[in-house]
DNA sequence: GCAATGACTGGTA
DNA sequence: TTACCAGCCATTG
C-alpha cells in the first residue's frame, strides 16, 4: 500500500476522482476547485498518489497530456470519448474541461 | 529543519 | 508553433 496522502494530498485525489469520464482538468483548475495550493502542488501529489485516482482525466493547461505518460494519457482519454485535437497529441481543453467546479464562461 | 526534486504556468524570443 | 526563463508549491531525503 502506498504511504499515507496528506489531507492536501487526500483533496486532490478526491477532485481528480470527481471528474466524469469524457472530460478533463488542468493541474492548475484542481487547485482552484479545492481552494488550495497550486499546479505545482497537484503534480507533485499525481506523481506519488496519482495511482490511486484517474490521473490521465488531469492533463496541462494547454491540452497536453503529462511527460512520460503522454501515450497512455492519450490512449486512456480517447477511450474516455475525450474530444481530442489533431490526430491524437492534444486534448481540446475548451471542449473537455470539466465545470463542475469552475464555472467555464460558455461563450454560447 | 534545510535542500533538492518535479506529472506546472505564463510570459517572452 | 516551439523553446527558454523565472516563479510557485507540495513531497521526499
Amino acid at each position: 500500500m502506498a504511504a499515507t496522502p496528506s489531507p492536501f494530498a487526500r483533496r486532490v485525489l478526491d477532485a481528480v476522482d470527481a471528474i466524469p469520464s469524457g472530460h478533463v482538468l488542468s493541474y492548475g483548475d484542481v487547485a482552484e476547485y479545492i481552494g488550495a495550493g497550486s499546479a505545482r502542488g497537484v503534480g507533485a501529489v499525481m506523481a506519488r498518489f496519482g495511482a490511486e485516482v484517474p490521473w490521465h482525466r488531469v492533463v496541462m493547461t494547454d491540452g497536453r497530456p503529462a511527460p512520460g505518460h503522454e501515450l497512455r494519457q492519450l490512449a486512456l482519454l480517447r477511450a474516455e470519448g475525450v474530444p481530442l485535437r489533431a490526430p491524437g497529441d492534444r486534448v481540446q481543453m475548451a471542449r473537455a474541461r470539466w465545470d463542475g467546479g469552475v464555472v467555464a464562461l460558455r461563450s454560447s
